[in-house]
DNA sequence: ATATTAATGCAAATTAGTTGCATTATAACA
DNA sequence: TGTTATAATGCAACTAATTTGCATTAATAT
């Protein structure tokens, strides 16, 4: 599937290839952030067999694209999921490891007061619940 | 010097030993998270030599016994911090990596709409802004 | 078709963190 | 004050995550 990412970079003078739009898929189509090992695995699940390497190097060009982004949970691994979605949270079980998003109405007001208080260019932040899920309960 | 903490874990029968009270010395008058490896070079410049392993070991340990926190950042390594202070939160600059502690007082009612929408057994979460400190601007 | 160079794969290196095992040293107690 | 039990340590070797160098492959413009 060509998407309109993969389209933008074509735009930009960068390639559309095999690694490139499976990754880019993967992330578009799951509804948490992924590991750059998890990637790896699904792919060559659905047979894409690619180099962990090129895992690695692609995530680090979409990011600078700024078409993913990273999100630092609880864990020693980096996740990474697409940018542009409706803002939110996560939420994650430190039983199972499972990673649910959130959206919460209510951190305008957080971020007024952060922005208030801080002298910093603040540019992004990210707001991670621990927990157990139901079935780990 | 003899922290409290140091004297609750004597209590319960664990020992008072030099890699011990000196990470635990260093965690309690550090206002920012620390790494591992940050954590273990401080200890060599002022003279206490204690091998790395150790310190991994001594910091499992802290968590365990919940006198330390983890909290995951930007980066690869995971950072640590003394349980039990005022509630806070944390912004990093990601141009040098210097980690400020925040308290805000507006996320009650985030909490509040978080324990409404999840069905989790909500422990804990972290806060964390990133930006551009005004020396790196 | 061909040329340019972005993207890839492989191997090796680096960094973060873990484990096994023999040794050391803290603290309890005879 | 010695003796003892075992918590804590150090070292080496290991695993896992990530990065780098370099030669090769392949996507696209011409």
């Amino acid at each position: 599937m060509i998407t309109n990412h993969l389209l933008l970079l074509q735009k930009k003078g960068f390639r559309m290839t095999q690694a490139r739009s499976s990754i880019l898929n993967l992330l578009e189509n799951t509804d948490h952030p992924l590991t750059a090992t998890s990637i790896h695995k699904i792919l060559k699940r659905i047979g894409v067999s690619t180099n962990i390497t090129t895992i690695y190097r692609e995530l680090e060009f979409l990011l600078e694209q700024k078409i993913i982004e990273k999100i630092p949970l609880f864990d020693t691994e980096l996740h990474y999921e697409i940018s542009g979605r409706t803002h939110h949270h996560h939420l994650m079980c430190t039983s199972c490891g499972s990673i649910q998003n959130i959206v919460l109405q209510s951190e305008k007001g957080l971020l007024e007061e952060m922005h208030n208080i801080s002298t910093y260019d603040i540019r992004r932040h990210s707001l991670a619940f621990f927990g157990t899920c139901p079935d780990c309960t």
